[in-house]
Parts: C-alpha cells; sequence; structure tokens
RNA sequence: UGCGGGGUGGAGCAGCCAGGUAGCUCGUCGGGCUCAUAACCCGAAGGUCGCAGGUUCAAAUCCUGCCCCCGCGACCA
C-alpha cells in the first residue's frame, strides 16, 4: 500500500474552541506514532497538523468575550499547538485557517471551481428560526414555530452557491471500489457506499456575511464567506504549497495519510474526494477512520474527587506511557475503554516489569561484574542463535504490522520478544554462569544488550523520549536512523552503560478503582471523546450546576396535575403520551419514561409538572410540560408526587 | 425504525477480512530462581468462542435467521 519513499500524514485539524480532549491527542500521537515507525522504515515523511478557526461558533464565543474572533483564536489555539510537544509529537507544521497562506489558496481553489463552472447558484428556500440560526422544513415546524427554540420562523428564500458534487458520485464510488485500502478499516468504506447510494447532492459551499462573517470572503460574492468544511479540508493542500509551491506540493501530493476519527468520515471521503477531483488533483492515499476512547468509570472518578482526566494521565505517568497506553490498547477502527486502571496495568506489567526490570538485571551484572561497561560479544551458541533470529524476524515483521495499522499488534509483539529475553536470562542464569564462566556470562549480558538495543528501536516510535533514554543507558545516544542500518552486533564491547535509573518506575494502583469492580454505573452514559475537527459538547467538571438567585427559581412554574390518561407512544420504547388535568386546562405531555414506569394504572394519580416549559414537539406528539421524576436506588425513575392529594393545578413552591 | 460497533476462561482484550493447534495482559493456585523495579521463570485450574441452522473433510473465523449490550440520531425540555 503507499508509496515506500514518502508518507505525507495529517490528523484532522482540531476545532480551535474545543479543549484539548483525548480523542484529539489519540490521533495526535497516533500519527505521530505512525509518522516514527514510517521513518524507521526509511520513507521520508511529513506531518501536518493544525486547528480550524472559521465558523458560527468561534464568531459567539468572541462575541460573548468581547473580543474580535481573530484575537480569541489567537489566544486558542495556543492549547493545541503547545500540548504537542508535551505529548512528544513531532508535527513539521501547525496549520491555522485563519492564517493567509492558507485563506489565499482557498479563494484560488473556489475560483477555479467558480471558473470552471463547477459552481452553480441555487436558491435555498425555508423556513428560518433567528433563534436557533438555521432553516427548517415545514413538517419540521411546532404550531408554525421554531422546534428548538419556540421562537417565530420567516419564510427565506436565500441565493446561495452550490458545489456540483453530485456529479462526482460515481467516480468515487469506482474509486472506492477499486482500492481497498482507500478507506480503512474496511467497514468504514461499505459505509460510505452506503452513503453514496442513497445519491449525492450538490453541496452549500456559501453563507451569507449577514447571518456569518467570521469566515474567508468568496472571491466572487463578497456577501458571502467560505462555508466551513470546505474551507477546512483545503487545509492539507494548502499547508503543503498548493497554489504556491507547486514543487513542494508535488513533492508530498498525493502521498497522503489522513487520520480521522469515524465522526467525520463523510466530510473527509465524499466532501473532499469530490471537491480534489473538480480541481483536478488526486485523491489521498488513504483515509483511516479511528475508534472513540470511550470513558469508564465516572461513578468512582467524581464521588471520590480524585479524577485525572485521560489527559491529565501524561503529567502523573508520563507522556511516553501514556502513548503506550493508547497505541497498545486500541485496536485501529475500535472504540476503546479507557481508565488509569488499564493505564497503570500497562505500565506496571510490560513497561516496569517486563522491559524496565530487564534492563535493570542485566545492567546490574554488568556493573558488579565487568565494570559497567559491554562484556565481549564471543560466539553466539544456541540459545543466542535463537535470540538474534527472533530479533531478526520481529525486525522484518513489524513493517508490515504497521503498514496494516496493526499497531497494537506490533507492539504484542515486541513485548513478547522483551518477555522471552526475560526467559532467556532464567534459562542460562548468567548470574551463575559468571562464577564459573565469565566469558560465556558476558556473552548472555551482550546478547541482551543488544536485544535491548533493537528493542529501543522497534519502540521508539511508540515512546521516543524514553527509547531514546534506553538507547543512551546502552551507550548509543540519538534516535534511530533507519531499520536498514540496523544490525546485529553494532554494540561495542567495553562501552559504558548507564543504566542505573529504573526507566519505567512501577505505579500504585489508584486507590479508588479497586474498590469498585461494579457494573457500569447506571443513569450516565460514558462520554465518548472523539477526535473530530467539530465543536463538541463540553463536559461538565461537576454534576452540580451553578448556585441561581431565587427570581431565577421563580421564572419555573411548578404545578400539581391528575394524570387522566397515559400510554405508551406508538413505535417508540421509551416515551410515554401523558394527558393532564391542571385545573384550568388539559395538557397533554410526553416524556421519557417507558423504560422505567408502567403506564397502567396511572389515571387519577398526581404528578408535579413544570407548566412554563416552552413546548416541544416530540415524536410528532406536541409535549407541553415536563413532568418531575426522582431516581431511584437502583438508578431508575421515579414519578415525584405529592405528599397528599392536592387542587389538580395548585402551585408548587 | 435508522446507521455503526460489540457479545471469546473471573476482569479487560486480540484472533475473524485471506477457515485447519483458542492467544495476550491482569487475577487465582502451586512450584522455581534469588541477577532485578515485592521483579523474573515454569506449571495448573478455568472457555458450549451470544443462540439456532447451513456450507465444508474441517467454522470463533464463511452464509442465513434470531437474541442481548453500547454509541450516534430519530424520542427521553
Amino acid at each position: 500500500m503507499g508509496d515506500p519513499g514518502r508518507y505525507y500524514v495529517t490528523t484532522p485539524i482540531y476545532y480551535v474552541n474545543d479543549k484539548p480532549h483525548i480523542g484529539h491527542a489519540y490521533c495526535t500521537v497516533l500519527a505521530d506514532t505512525m509518522r516514527r515507525y514510517r521513518r524507521l522504515m526509511g520513507d521520508e515523511t511529513w506531518f501536518l497538523t493544525g486547528t480550524d478557526e472559521h465558523g458560527q461558533k468561534v464568531q459567539e464565543a468572541a462575541d460573548r468575550r468581547g473580543v474580535t474572533p481573530q484575537a480569541h483564536c489567537d489566544e486558542l489555539h495556543a492549547a493545541f499547538r503547545d500540548l504537542w510537544p508535551e505529548l512528544h509529537v513531532s508535527n513539521d507544521d501547525f496549520i491555522r485557517t485563519t492564517e493567509p497562506r492558507h485563506t489565499a489558496v482557498v479563494k484560488q481553489a473556489l475560483q477555479k471551481l467558480w471558473d470552471a463552472g463547477e459552481i452553480t447558484i441555487q436558491y435555498y428556500e425555508g423556513w428560518y428560526s433567528t433563534g436557533a440560526e438555521r432553516f427548517f422544513t415545514e413538517k419540521d415546524l411546532v404550531d408554525g414555530r421554531c422546534p428548538d427554540t419556540g421562537g417565530e420562523v420567516q419564510w427565506i428564500s436565500e441565493k446561495n452557491y452550490f458545489f456540483q458534487m453530485s456529479k462526482y458520485g460515481e467516480r468515487l464510488r469506482a474509486h472506492i471500489a477499486a482500492n481497498p485500502d482507500f478507506i480503512r478499516p474496511p467497514h468504514r468504506a461499505n459505509e460510505v457506499l452506503g452513503f453514496l447510494d442513497k445519491g449525492l447532492e450538490d453541496l452549500c459551499i456559501s453563507r451569507p456575511k449577514e447571518r456569518l462573517a467570521w469566515g474567508i470572503e468568496l472571491p466572487f460574492d463578497a456577501d458571502y464567506v467560505t462555508y466551513v468544511w470546505f474551507d477546512a479540508l483545503l487545509n492539507y493542500a494548502s499547508a503543503i504549497g498548493l497554489y504556491t509551491d507547486e514543487a513542494r506540493f508535488r513533492t508530498w501530493w498525493p502521498h497522503v495519510h489522513h487520520l480521522i476519527g469515524k465522526d467525520i468520515l463523510t466530510t473527509h471521503s465524499v466532501y473532499w474526494t469530490t471537491m480534489l477531483m473538480a480541481l483536478e488533483l488526486p485523491l489521498p492515499r488513504s483515509i483511516t477512520a479511528t475508534g472513540w476512547w470511550l470513558q469508564d468509570d465516572t461513578k468512582m472518578s467524581k464521588s471520590l474527587g480524585n479524577v485525572v482526566s485521560p489527559l491529565g494521565m501524561k503529567d502523573v505517568y508520563g507522556a511516553d506511557v501514556l502513548r503506550f497506553f493508547l497505541m497498545r490498547d486500541m485496536v485501529i477502527g475500535l472504540d476503546s475503554n479507557f481508565s488509569e486502571e488499564a493505564l497503570v496495568r500497562r505500565n506496571n506489567s510490560d513497561l516496569a516489569n517486563d522491559l524496565g526490570n530487564l534492563a535493570r538485571r542485566v545492567a546490574g551484572l554488568c556493573d558488579r561484574y565487568f565494570e559497567g561497561a559491554v562484556p565481549e560479544a564471543g560466539e553466539p551458541a544456541e540459545a543466542e542463535r535463537a535470540v538474534i533470529s527472533a530479533a531478526a524476524e520481529l525486525v522484518a515483521q513489524v513493517p508490515g504490522l504497521v503498514d496494516d495499522l496493526k499497531l497494537h499488534s506490533a507492539i504484542e509483539e515486541t513485548m513478547q520478544f522483551v518477555r522471552s529475553l526475560n526467559k532467556y536470562v532464567t534459562d542460562t542464569a548468567p548470574f551463575k554462569l559468571v562464577k564459573t564462566d565469565v566469558a560465556g556470562a558476558g556473552r548472555i549480558l551482550y546478547t541482551v544488550l543488544e536485544a535491548l538495543r533493537h528493542t529501543a528501536w522497534l519502540l521508539w516510535p511508540v515512546m521516543p523520549s524514553k527509547m531514546e533514554a534506553l538507547l543512551e543507558g546502552l551507550g548509543t545516544p540519538g534516535p534511530p536512523s533507519t531499520l536498514g542500518d540496523l544490525r546485529w552486533g553494532e554494540l561495542k564491547a567495553g562501552t559504558r552503560l548507564a543504566l542505573g535509573e529504573a526507566l519505567f518506575p512501577r505505579a500504585e494502583m489508584p486507590a479508588a478503582t479497586e474498590a469498585a469492580p461494579e457494573k457500569a454505573p447506571a443513569g450516565k452514559p460514558p462520554a465518548a471523546e472523539a477526535p473530530s475537527a467539530k465543536p463538541a459538547a463540553d463536559s461538565p467538571a461537576d454534576d452540580r450546576p451553578p448556585e441561581i438567585g431565587f427570581d431565577a427559581f421563580e421564572k419555573v412554574d411548578l404545578r400539581v396535575a391528575t394524570v387522566l390518561s397515559c400510554q405508551r407512544v406508538d413505535g417508540s420504547d421509551r416515551l410515554l403520551d401523558f394527558t393532564l388535568d391542571l385545573g384550568t386546562e388539559q395538557r397533554r405531555v410526553v416524556s421519557g419514561l417507558a423504560q422505567h414506569i408502567a403506564p397502567e394504572g396511572l389515571e387519577g394519580s398526581q404528578v408535579v409538572l413544570v407548566a412554563n416549559l416552552a413546548p416541544r414537539k416530540i415524536f410528532k406528539i406536541l409535549s407541553q410540560g415536563m413532568i418531575l421524576t426522582s431516581e431511584t436506588p437502583e438508578g431508575g425513575l421515579a414519578l415525584l408526587r405529592p405528599g397528599a392529594a392536592a387542587p389538580a393545578g395548585s402551585k408548587v413552591a
């Protein structure tokens, strides 16, 4: 797959409004690890990441803070830019979509498409809600009002510019079919084909400035800015010199491999690829969609207040340990669970016990019997030859695994090799042999040291800093070059060793996790964090909302209501449809309680209702209010009821 | 209903695309070693590979149907 020789890897450009989280870190570390492996395999490499800085959310956030969007971005992008070195990420470039080198290219690309007739003017019609800042169709509306805000909507016929994406559907389908490694893993390619089956529409690539000013102005119409995705995707090309430095551009394009989260598969595999077709540029070599890190153990973290965010693990255990865990425990493309406990287990068993301890074992013997230097290699006996050939096999095997994106296997195979070395030491017992055969013991120690050097090379892409420390300890400082240069026996006898410090200290299991081996806590679902370029919801740090004043509370109109009838909503497994008596009026309320409460026998009982909540259309029924519930010990829900019968409609305060 | 992912010894996961000894880490039990970061090495117990059919000499792996769990969305203001 790909081109032996050149490897250009990208992450999504992250939305500047987001706070960096484990999903961003994973994707970026993965890109870094891949590029380091490819470099090890002899490729020239280039690695790009950056930030996406245009769009509604940025403008709003800037407005709220009373600063210009540019100032806002200048400040916030640093959160990403400065994080990567801390994770030992070695990106060659960091692009921001507000930089002139990018915006100029976007304009040129737009002009080119406009001149080529790839962009058409179409009129978009629909109900526009200023509150929600989006269009709705007739059937979305609730009583002729905005379903999100309940506000007014206006019928707007709006001129917009559309990229003729629909023209390229068949060509894209053919490309995917002909290139099984194009979209990976393979089931994602099927997903895209399924998307294409539904037929491609043209893509609206403009936004009128009156609604959104923070974007790149269309070169052929100053009243509009560019749709953020059209802008953002072009970063992969603008950063390497599209239209400005053709030689550089052609060096890296199309040897490009996009790493993305599965949530932005469509934008990359459909929007981006068809954009490239229209721009008459070759398609990327591959688009790889990764899974998500799901977060475990929300209960224990919160109740004990000892929560360490996944990203915070780097401060506690070190960046390389975090990298090792991320790369070892996730199978590319599948979701994985993140827990501190799993990370500590990984650190202790693989890194401290197996690898770090092995280095200390042999280093200690060298110190004692060989003056702290590398012993003579001697003539390999059968046991040594087995180690040497295992090392050679491993070195030959790893590139194939990396090529197949099986980083977890590449790491595991390397760890198996390390374990075999511990066994080799136990079996050959140099600590005993040294008393009768110093040269023989030296031969064994030499073999382990040389094997450790090989290991350091092979794990360097995952843990660059730690492995360089190991290489330095072995007396061969500096980062590895390429596997072609890795030859058994290059470690020179007499070289001074410096392996006194524990490379990977054991870590204590976090106290709270041991006591909570139960099933996943009911209630809150685990939070997923995706390496997305889109804005993601911020996770609240605390489950208790901020204090409010009495006036705020007073705005909530709580009433006792009598249930007149209640039944399940047809076709829904979660919704109950209540008809309530509020004294002066009847209300219909839809509530997602069907999994907790049986609708039978509720007639005549009383509940508490938020009576002045904005109505909302739920499953085609207009729900007028919210019924209050409380949690049961089992984590279910129960209706909150008045302690004594009350007149229907009486106020709750 | 959609779309996607998953169901493999006590826990967490590989293996499935390219059928042919069920593997890894942790945990448990017993033993060894005593060089090392209470580490390392060996052995043992423990698995109807969600269920039912089918293809095949042979199925965790391929095919069909079903069940359950999770994420996103539709519907939990």
